[in-house]
DNA sequence: GTCATGTGTAATAATTTTCTTACAGATGAA
DNA sequence: TTCATCTGTAAGAAAATTATTACACATGAC
């Protein structure tokens, strides 16, 4: 099942930019190109720190590009295994535009500063 | 002229992906869809300081995403202009991977360390 | 029991990005 | 000249990410 058939969430877009946007976790999809893996075994496998790559599977995983599911074998043994999760994604400017415009609201200074109202000091 | 006609330069999409990877520099996308605009007017429409903006065009434009011109007026005023740089991008593992067998290799640590090959001490 | 293998998380350090502020220089109009 | 408009960059602060290290806990084999 695809993580998108025709057009992608324009809210999910900024997830899964961000989630593309590290070498490691460009290798991790590549990884898990050759099936699914256990945490452990791909951290081996990569060469990275087991909590690091934890890091980076979650982020993949909340952009919906991989999936992680526990499985305690037979006996009781937990093991945490992650599969690709199939994608295909447009990047046009009319897609960014529809992200764009579906970015939360940035949150505004809290207070307004004490004095202002005057020219800028530059920068502007 | 499109970015790209076909298939995405495996090395470019660390590039692209870094550049999408702000909600500023979306908002930047977003607005030059509208056509070209020249650095001043776009800081003042996005409300965002003027270098700021720079430092977010030189990042678009080094994605090959967007390109800026100088323009010196007949009468020798300059003013840089900005404009969208048609594209279409397909994420996919495939070309994820791809990308992902492009990356430059990474620099390795400079000192092995003075006492090492001892058990690490955790965290793998 | 002890060792090797797993999972999961917290605290903190290191690094990178992002952002602000302050410059310097040019042109045209009042 | 002075003001308003541009471009371009440098230095440092602020914030967000990335990475390390150290825990705690469980199972199976020896």
């Amino acid at each position: 099942m695809h993580a998108d058939g025709g057009a992608l969430d324009p809210a999910r877009l900024p997830l899964v930019v961000a989630a593309l946007d590290h070498p490691q976790r460009l290798k991790v999809i590549a990884a898990l190109r050759g099936g699914r893996q256990y945490v452990s075994a791909l951290a081996r496998e990569l060469k990275i720190s087991r909590p690091l790559l934890y890091l980076h599977l979650e982020r993949l995983e909340k952009a919906g590009l991989v999936t992680g599911s526990l499985e305690l074998g037979g006996d009781g043994k937990a093991v945490k295994w992650f599969e690709l999760e199939p994608f295909d994604i447009r990047l046009t400017p009319e897609v960014v535009a529809e992200a764009a415009a579906a970015l939360p609201a940035q949150r505004r200074p809290a207070l307004p500063r004490p004095a202002d109202e005057h020219g800028e000091t530059d920068g502007w």
